[in-house]
DNA sequence: CTCAAACTGTCGGCCAGCCGACAGTTCCTT
DNA sequence: AAGGAACTGTCGGCTGGCCGACAGTTTGAG
């Protein structure tokens, strides 16, 4: 419901790697980036398009000293400027950039990449549509909840009776990610170790013991 | 910023009505909805593509009772029932549908179309960035006057010193756009009437005295 | 090992905006 | 012309969650 952890369950890194479709990548550089560096603005010219090698991204808004994060980005992960939005590195990354304009022309010749390419521009539209539904609908708690529930089917590794998430987010991080305060999230989590549903695991890491107590009716 | 009145600037419809791609529409179908009736829903199996003939439709989210509005839609705007949403007719309106997987195929032998396409999908895509920076970082009272700001200056007509608007919304259709209730755009709006800046006119029409004090800056 | 930087936990004050309630108005149907 | 439906205006109570503050803890660099 909330921003999901991987932005596309394509991985556009493989496919282009396929080596019928080398070329698409001939004209891209790659580009190293270290943890909080920005990789672009909003006002940065130049469309271009991004496509993560290793490394862990993190897209969002910004306005006045606020900032909500739209998505997060891994490995094969794609994105393109023209999203009025600003990406950081959270981790050390390695990016391969290339121009909107160039890549458009050279896709076309390739009915198959085109698809894919729409395919992941549908995704990126129902992902939005998804943080606006939580956004306008559910309460904090809830899309913390959701955004647990979320990572953990996705990244959780059964571990005894329940699921271990490795966020690698802290609170901070996990606020700007629902849309609410370091406080509100770091309250929220206590909250849940109390009532004995989930456990801190070390750092950025949490034990959750009953996945089915966050589910959320959809 | 917040949900536009219109969608995309590509009027479509004109675009395919060009007779060389007359057959893209020849599966469609035309079809009459009257005021409040339900045009799709997401639980709708197969994916339909609705192009607006006329009339006026909305878009919009529900979720246990309550509900959002994504857009409005008038002649010649385009959606896909696969962004998981609603749409309903506001007026009486008539409506082209087709079946998305056959139009998919066609308009794969128009490269101008295709590119057209994509282009729609872009302007969806930074609309509903838009909805999430509105709803994230702006307080009611900033949605409300950034929407009228906008309506003015796309469908408003130069009366006198200001601009005539006719939204023919209610208050309630516009708390549903800019999510909020009914009861708090109407205390704004009376507010904004008794600072003198903009004035009732006839049902559903405002004339903004002052366009400029609604100027948010971006 | 040390110290600063980054992160966490918790509390209390505060307020934007939701919600229910109800009276008043305007519009549409017949 | 009348009556109901749809819409508007306003008020007061209530609360989710923001914000600042501050103390405590963990981490990592040198």
């Amino acid at each position: 419901m909330t921003a999901k952890m991987k932005l596309t369950q394509l991985n556009l890194l493989e496919l282009f790697s396929d080596e019928n479709y080398a070329d698409i990548l001939a004209g891209f550089r790659e580009r190293q980036f270290g943890r909080k560096e920005l990789i672009c603005t909003p006002y940065d010219g130049n469309d271009s398009i991004f496509i993560v090698k290793s490394g862990r991204l993190r897209v969002f808004l910004s306005y006045e000293d606020r900032e909500f994060t739209l998505a997060l980005l891994e490995q094969g992960d794609i994105f393109s400027t023209h999203t009025q939005a600003y990406a950081e590195a959270l981790d050390n990354s390695v990016i391969l950039t290339g121009q909107t304009r160039v890549f458009h022309s050279k896709i076309q010749q390739y009915p198959q990449i085109m698809a894919a390419v729409v395919k992941v521009l549908g995704e990126l539209l129902k992902n939005s549509t998804e943080i606006i539904e939580s956004l306008v609908f559910k309460d904090v708690r809830q899309r913390l909840y959701d955004f647990l529930h979320h990572a953990a089917l996705e990244r959780g590794v059964a571990q005894g009776e329940g699921m271990l998430v490795d966020l690698g987010l802290s609170a901070e991080d996990l606020a700007l990610l629902i849309g609410t305060t370091r406080q509100t999230v770091s309250t929220l989590i206590n909250e849940l170790i109390r009532d004995g549903k989930i456990e801190k695991v070390g750092r950025f890491k949490l034990l959750i013991h009953d996945l089915s107590a966050f589910r959320s009716e959809n």
